[in-house]
DNA sequence: TATTGTTATACTCTATAACTATA
DNA sequence: TATAGTTATAGAGTATAACAATA
């Protein structure tokens, strides 16, 4: 029943049905915007997951790293990666936990911090140059939006 | 100068330094909706990207995978597996392009039609569960948003 | 028994490089 | 030469299962 017909070849391509679908929409968007960071950090030898478990570190002296699972919404198993980069940079230490010896106490380095530092002045510069020609508001309208979806899990 | 702080193990986590990173909300949002339409189209044999290479294909038939590439923002090469496994699952054929043999024009088939109908209706309701809450102005604030971030690249 | 960090593994998404057959 | 489809490969994100040490 299939009938092989002919090539549109310099014909626009339809994609009305993807328009519609929000999810798709988001993922086009998202891959962009990961793009950018991506090349936003690369300088500073950071990636999205490492640069916020860095955040987290910086701001949460004494972390565990099943704390810093829990708070970038990943699996255990997944942070260990992130932790041994941020270590071998020289901008983390894995210290004893004082009060369970299964466990580490997450600290950051004063070259950590500096290069904390830097690299959020530049993630900041990231988020303003993808957002730039929505109004406050609207920015508002997206972090509602990300929240409620997140909270869909 | 690293001081081994205690843990602040009961706690609270602060995320003060992230909640203003948009990039990364959006990332843990697309995250969530991605995990639920990973859900939602498994009873089809289906995933986000075959999904939207089977939605190109029926509404434009005859269509080339670098056409396909194009029109999903990928590479060539990735195109490749989509549609390998399009044919697989007998949804898609590769016919042979009248105007060029290096070419072919994709059709879909009878079944392949079949299970877009279907999956067409279990994504829309994935997209309404996703947003609900929001006001159609916001959805459309948030359509805006997208747009915008994916004319960045 | 349960939890922490870890290792191993697998699947997906994405991109690049290089090949072939055509153009 | 250039292009279409393909193959091979690599890096990143995510998840699950299983293990040793400790609780």
């Amino acid at each position: 029943m299939a009938r092989p017909d002919a090539i549109a070849d310099g014909a626009e391509v339809s994609d009305a049905a993807l328009r519609d679908f929000v999810g798709y929409q988001m993922k086009r968007a998202f891959n962009v915007l990961q793009a950018d960071l991506t090349r936003t950090l690369e300088p500073f030898g950071l990636r999205m997951l490492t640069y916020s478990a860095l955040a987290l570190i910086v701001q949460n002296p004494g972390l565990r790293p099943s704390q810093l699972a829990t708070a970038l919404a990943v699996e255990r198993a997944n942070v260990v990666v992130y932790v041994d980069q941020l270590e071998e940079a020289g901008w983390v230490i894995r210290a004893p936990s004082p009060e369970d010896r299964r466990a580490y106490a997450l600290q950051c380095t004063l070259a950590g911090r500096r290069v904390y530092a830097r690299a959020e002045a530049a993630v900041k510069a990231h988020d303003a140059r993808m957002l730039h020609g929505l109004t406050r508001d609207e920015v508002g309208t997206l972090r509602k939006a990300f929240a409620l979806i997140e909270g869909r899990a």
